[in-house]
DNA sequence: TTACTGAAAACTGTCAACAGAATACACTTC
DNA sequence: GAAGTGTATTCTGTTGACAGTTTTCAGTAA
């Protein structure tokens, strides 16, 4: 009962349709650059069409919508020079995040971060990508949330949600995953050192190697990745 | 007459409103922490309550205004601690944008970069802070601008919107200037080494230094500043 | 068949009004 | 005089409606 007082306090209708609206959009149940219905997202969610279109503002703001004047909004198009950027910029926020935490991490969190690297490891002679990406996903967040900058965190996380909306990209493949782990060790191994510099490198080079794996050499023969329920970019 | 259709077709009120109310919001003519009335802001644009509501929404996203339910918007107050937490942010942006155009910057973007780097010196000699301060803001700039990447010069730049916010920021003084400059300086010599490692880091130090500048040490005598107009924290 | 024209439908942008919550304030009580 | 209570006011949250624009599509001419 006092729980559902705080929610009704703490959660208008606009708040929760905006975290509903928000999810739907990452869903992908919307193709890139599909003209989003405001009637229909209000009859869908069974509110009046002003809340969606604060919503929409809100989503567009962060760049997950897009707004065209009289026409509409649409879910953003990111095309592969647009996800390139994100990712130089994913690359400064992690490695800013590793810097930090160089100078301050416990030694449970960075047994905690070496426990993943194994559990990585396992994943990667086993070629399992379904374990892997899991554990990709709790590294990187682990080291935003050790790095004890909220602001931080949210920021990188935002950016990572953008770059969800990237479809084309590729899935990481075979060779790719024992790569992308032993720049992992690299990171961890900075912080083990207490060498910040060293962090900051490793994270911001392992952010920019996974920019280059993001497309697919041509002419590999892969589909492009749905990338559905990845929940993170390698 | 084309300008004007294509600005009508570019530029909705909403989108109008949402500039006026951003340079509004960043003016400093609320208090942190104050209450935004609607009405009296719909009254202020000669545009009803709708509109408003909706640029609140996307300001409060950005981190400008911030939302109560059931009790409206009110200006962002970000204290010390925050304000910690946006510069680490910052540093890791900037450092991105260093790191970037240390492989790719044109010799005459170097020499405009010189150029400031002696203006400042300029300045320092003077002890001018309103002529420093403007170069200061160019300098930042000119780095995102030439590091070629749209989003991330995009994110920094609302990323010092934000931390304009923090109004009990000190000012620069004396020495601090000198300081300052050392460490451009320090910049655009990895940059002009083509050092990638060392203009990262040397921008990362920077922004780092920056925040610790940001509070004057206690009992110096000088008053919190009012930065108006100073456009960038340093 | 193709390209153009014009009306109809659909949708967005904006507004005004109503319901509910929070605040302010006068009144009562101790 | 101070604390608490109840009422009035103010403001937000939400809705429904209207005006203007865009899109659709049938009809017409080349």
């Amino acid at each position: 009962m006092k729980a559902e007082l705080e929610f009704l306090q703490n959660h208008s209708l606009t708040s929760v349709l905006r975290r509903e609206m928000e999810t739907l959009v990452l869903s992908g149940e919307f193709a890139p650059g599909e003209r989003l219905n405001e009637n229909s997202l209000a009859v869908r969610f069974s509110v009046s069409r002003g809340p969606v279109r604060e919503v929409c503002r809100a989503l567009a703001e962060r760049g997950l919508l897009e707004l065209v004047p009289n026409r509409g909004v649409f879910m953003r198009r990111i095309d592969e020079d647009q996800a390139a950027e994100l990712y130089d910029v994913r690359a400064g926020l992690f490695a800013s995040a590793a810097r930090l935490l160089a100078t301050k991490a416990t030694v449970a969190q960075l047994s905690e971060l070496e426990g993943l690297l194994e559990r990585m490891e396992e994943a990667v002679r086993m070629h399992s990508l379904d374990l892997y990406y899991p554990l990709n996903l709790e590294f990187h967040d682990s080291i935003l949330r050790f790095a004890g900058n909220a602001r931080l965190h949210k920021a990188y996380s935002e950016l990572v949600k953008e770059l969800h909306l990237f479809r084309e990209r590729a899935l990481l493949q075979g060779g790719g995953l024992e790569v992308s782990n032993v720049e992992h060790r690299r990171i961890v191994k900075a912080l083990q050192e207490r060498d910040a510099a060293a962090a900051m490198e490793a994270a911001f080079l392992h952010v920019l190697s996974g920019k280059s794996r993001m497309t697919l050499p041509a002419g590999t023969g892969y589909p492009a990745g749905q990338a559905a329920g990845s929940g993170d970019v390698v």
